[in-house]
DNA sequence: TGAAAATGACTGACTGGTCAGTCATTTTGC
DNA sequence: GCAAAATGACTGACCAGTCAGTCATTTTCA
């Protein structure tokens, strides 16, 4: 492995972890750059796939050269990873927000409804979603960072959440606790659907989310 | 479009169309080296997408030269549709019997998840789906087909017994009815959680079948 | 201060490798 | 013996990744 490296020092290996403000109009400017290169990364990547996207394209609808690219991402493979990643954490925390409030059980789902439909499934993470399910299985590594980062952070708060709903006698037994990813099952169907089949039978995934969180929370107490 | 076709007549076009038995050693060596493509076919697609599957791979797993995948299939894409079309065919017609059983709703739904699980999540049409899931997108034919085909058909018997089981009051209202993809949806997640998470959280399916139908069934009536 | 030198972001033509699809030749079954 | 089936070397298109050269911006220093 060649530890060369030209190009910006803000690049590849740092991609995202310098917060602090571009103090030069050349530190300004290759941040943006490096923003036009993942918009542009997202549209081809969600329309075509990993495999079939090309770098060409990518460099075309940012508007820059393909060599500029590789000045920010060391290959393909780490240009789509970080398009995930750095598309995918800010929604986390508003997530986890939400599922931490102390209000009714109810009212929290609704809100977390409300975020799903609004930054999720309302935006390109929409796509993103679809990505790493289609392109999951083949990159191990992008897996496991939306595991670790993404999924096991929401399933973490979930569950707080219906713990402390449990104990308070807001909700049945612990089905749920068990099984949280029944609570994410609607919004993942939404999305495949909206993109295979809504041409041929619309879904109104809000509502279809409000009748599948009432009724998993509505359940009859186990005897 | 050129339409110059060479190779066996029961190909391309006629694929699985003659369900008459093979009359000549030809005719049965053809049969099992299309068969023998096809399986090659699932395990590279399904291994690596679309894009990525060299159909060099296919016909040296299939045990065949690459020219005679040609004899078969007009293309790669006619290939990979020829796929799914083939194999997904016949859980069909088990589902939909399965269904229009004249049973009490909770032993159908019971009887239904032992054919998913066996049928589907324990076999290679799992990955099937997950290639849908993947490919739909870029292949409006093959969302097309498995909607017609598949889907459409699954969800017509799945409101067949579900109104059923309302008008004898074994159901409590219509929110099934008109989103039955609630049903499937555990399914998918199952499908989908086993070739991402399960390695770091593993799932067991048919328990979390269960929980989910059970708790979607045996919701209070709504006043 | 401002002109010359240094820097390094950016470019895009190029390379090496890959792979879908073809077709002249060989093999097989009738 | 011959027509259909099968083969696999070949072709041409395609594309990830490279790198020598350009030039705008920044730094240096008289």
């Amino acid at each position: 492995m060649k530890s060369r490296r030209t190009g910006p020092q803000r690049s590849a290996n740092f991609a995202g972890r310098d917060r602090g403000e571009p103090h030069t109009v050349r530190e300004a400017r290759a941040a943006e750059r490096r923003d036009a290169i993942l918009d542009a990364a997202l549209n081809e990547f969600s329309a075509r796939g990993f495999a079939a996207t090309r770098l060409d394209d990518v460099a075309k609808r940012a508007g820059v050269a393909k060599g500029t690219i590789y000045l920010h991402f060391k290959d393909k493979e780490s240009l789509f990873q970080e398009l995930i990643r750095s598309k995918m954490a800010p929604v986390v925390g508003t997530l986890e927000a939400t599922f931490a409030a102390d209000l009714p059980l109810r009212l929290v789902i609704d809100k977390a409804i409300d975020v799903f439909v609004r930054e999720v499934y309302g935006s390109h993470r929409k796509d993103l979603i679809r990505l790493i399910i289609s392109e999951g299985p083949r990159f191990p590594a992008l897996a496991e960072f939306y595991y670790r980062e993404v999924l096991s952070r929401i399933l973490k708060s979930v569950r707080g959440l219906l713990r402390r709903a449990l104990e308070r006698g807001d909700l049945a037994d612990n089905t749920l606790i068990r099984f949280p990813q029944l609570l994410g099952a609607p919004g993942i169907i939404a999305i495949i659907w909206s993109g295979l089949f809504d041409r041929f039978e619309p879904l109104d995934v809000r509502a279809m989310m409000r009748a599948h969180f009432h009724r998993l929370l509505d359940a009859r107490r186990q005897p």
